[in-house]
Parts: C-alpha cells; structure tokens; sequence
DNA sequence: TGTACATCAGTGAACGCGCGTTCACTGATGTAC
DNA sequence: TGTACATCAGTGAACGCGCGTTCACTGATGTAC
C-alpha cells in the first residue's frame, strides 16, 4: 500500500482546495432530490463540514458555486463527447457506441447530469443562464460535427443547427430517463438504452430520406 | 353594455370561487421568473390580495394549490390536441396547421405552458410527479393517435410509443424557446416555428423510410 | 317580511425556526531574517 | 536551525428577516322559523 497517511503535512492552499471540492461535493449530493435553488449556504456549508461563514472563503454566494457546478459537469459531458468522436464511422455502428458512450458515462457521472437536466430550464438566474450558453456552445459544436459526415456535406448551416439541436434535446431526454431510474429494475436502462437507439435512427433515416421529399 | 356591476351581490361560494381563482392566477404570475418550488404561501397570498392565513380556506398547502396548477394547464394542452386533431390528413399539411397551433396556444396561455415545462424536471415534489404522470399518459394518447395514420398501422405499440416520446420531447423544447423570447426580435417566433416544423419534417421522414433499413 | 342563529371567508397577533451575512477571533501554516 | 511576524482557513456569537402554521376573532352571507 502506498496510499497516503491521514495525518501527512498538506501544505495549506491544497487544504483549501479539498475544502472547496467538499463544498462542490456536499452541493452535488444534496442537489440529488432537491432543485439546487432549494439549496441553502448553510446546509451545504454543514454537509462539507464546516461553519456557515467559512463557505465565503471559497465562494461568494450560492450562485457562484452552482457555475462552478456547471463548469465541472459540462467537463464531464465534453469528456463523453470526445469520446463518442472515436466511434466508427458507418451510421448503425456509430448509434450504438455513441447510445453506449452514452449510458456509461451517465452512470459514471449520475449526479452531473442530474444537475445540468434537472437545472436546465429549473428556474431563472444565473446557474440556468450559464447551462443555456453552455449548451448553446455544445449544439453549434454539434452541428459541425455532424456537417462533416458524408450526405451532410450540402445541408446549410441552419439546418445542421436544427438537427443538432433536436438529437441534443431527444438525448437529454433519455439522459434525464436514465438519471431518474428508481425502481431497481435490472433492464431499465438497456430499455431507455433501446429507445434512445430507436429515435437516434428514426432521426439519421429521416436525414436521409430529407432530400428525396 | 351589459356588464356586471361592481357591486352587484354575489353569492358566498362565487366570492370563494374568484379567490381561489386569483390564488392560481397569482401564483402563475409570480412563476413567470422563478421556480413554483422558490414562491412561498405568504407572497402568494399576498399578491392575491388577502392575509397568509385565509390561503388555508382554499388549499392545504402550496404543494396543493402547484397540483392544481398541472391541472389547469394540461387542460389547456389537452384543448389545444384536440384542435390540432382537426387537422388535415397529409402530413405536410398536417404539420405546417400542428405548428400553427401550438404557437398561437403558447402564445394565447403562455403561463401555462411556461409553467409545464419549466416544472417538468425541475425538482422533486408531489407537482413534478403530477408532470410526469399526465405527460406519461399524454404520451400514450399521442402513440395511439399515430397508429391510426396511414403507413404507421402495423407499427408495434412500443415503436409507437418511442416515436411519440420524440415527438412530445422536441415540442416541448420548442415551446421552451417560445416561452423564453426575451428580445421583441418580431420574427423570433416564426423562425423558432420553422425549426419546429423542420424537425417535426424529419421525424416524419425517417418514419416513411424506417421500415426499409 | 322580520328576527334569531349558523356558517365560514377573511383577519391579525403571535410562535419558533432557518436563513444570509457581519464581525472580531483563533491558531496552524508560511515566510523573512 | 531558531525566532518573530504575516497570512488566512475556519470559528462562533449575533443581527434582522421572511417563513409556515396556530389561534381566537369579526362580520357579511345564508338559513330556519
């Protein structure tokens, strides 16, 4: 074992650092059944383990650290996405790897796509205003994504945009199924697996079938 | 002009009636930027025009009077499906007058949509719950309705249902955007509906060439 | 029609509670010499 | 290496505030006779 002793010296910034990532942690874990604006200082303040007042000394309010929330959890979604990028490259191959991509990153990372679909239209205020620019960003990296496979080539930018962004709300959708599973149903999630398969489909057949209509 | 007097005497439950009614109206109101979760009894009672303790005459609770809200707006959903399904029967035309209609029922109860889909997954909560559960069953009616088209029939219940998932999924994130236009851009709205219609068009093709895959 | 009583929507004072934020503080870590 | 001082993450008391809920009440409307 070369795993580190409790009571090893920590120099004092990187206490500071474990600090804020308890705070970021306690947030995520209190954010599981409740919407973050539900949230109060003090109550994350307590789950991380320290007095109310000390939470300033890592972030100014509520609000800052909920963007700090935003940025983490998109890091997670753009790690997913690089990934996905590695697929095959035929259309069949490419649903299901990306559908696998997918589920496995959502169960790796449940409580970041919680928040962001739980969040992403859960009220007005910052925290929504950050995710909405975020997956604005993400939709237009989609749609050049998408404009560089073979038959898409031609489809103007508007286009792309509209199909990216109904392949980002269709997922977020089977991501917010995947994230709320309660029951513990063994093959729940191969079936939301098989659906979001299904309508990934339905959507490339309808691209290519667009131009003939 | 034959309108009532101001003073006209009204009968005891009708008072109760119209209080009750500006309770809901009231709520509705203050929900337009923020979460119904974020509003609390006291506001609410007081932007209705009477004392905290009287909102006990008419709900149990906040929870109570959010239950009653899902009510009131599924019903006007529920009034705007049964227009669209006076549609005509080709699909061209049947989306350019389903569009036409969603955009001027959001536009006519924009409340109550922005209500619906704000709340959808914003949290957790008996109001959530009574979401989830009446756009489950709006799901299946919408699955049945999709069956009787033409080309569609011998379609299993399951693929159906996946298809008018997708359906009710890229609707209401288009009546997201409709809801949230800030800006007075006069053609904001038609060109969020001309999105609508795009992707409702390539839902619709994919589902003429599914079966030849 | 008139009177006496019942109903009940709305009132207003009061309660205990958790909230965000302020402030002066403590004591371990870091730094200069 | 040892000492004296600076930094600063975390502490704990205190504040004023809006919250949900209780309770006894008021007075207009409704009803029985």
């Amino acid at each position: 074992m070369t795993t580190r002793q409790p009571d090893e010296p920590v120099s004092r910034q990187e206490r500071k650092q474990r600090t804020r990532q308890a705070l970021l942690d306690a947030a995520l874990r209190l954010a599981k059944d409740r919407t973050f604006a539900g949230l109060s200082l003090r109550e994350v303040a307590k789950e991380a383990g320290i007095v109310p007042t000390a939470f300033y000394r890592h972030f100014e309010s509520m609000d800052d650290l909920g963007i700090a929330l935003v940025e983490r959890a998109m890091r997670s979604l753009r790690t997913m996405i690089r990934e996905a990028r590695q697929n095959p490259a035929t259309y069949d191959d490419a649903i299901r790897a990306s559908v696998h991509t997918l589920c496995s990153h959502v169960r790796a990372n449940e409580a970041h796509f919680r928040f962001l679909t739980r969040e992403r239209y859960g009220g007005t205020g910052p925290v929504q205003a950050a995710i909405a620019t975020e997956l604005r960003l993400f939709g237009s990296e989609l749609a050049v994504d998408l404009g560089r496979f073979e038959g898409l080539a031609e489809w103007s930018a508007e286009d792309l945009r509209m199909m990216a962004d109904l392949i980002v709300t269709a997922m977020l959708g089977i991501v917010m199924e995947l994230v709320d599973i309660r029951t513990p149903e063994p093959n729940a999630e191969e079936e939301i697996a098989a659906k979001a398969r299904k309508q990934l489909r339905l959507i490339v057949v309808g691209v290519a079938g667009w131009r003939s209509t």
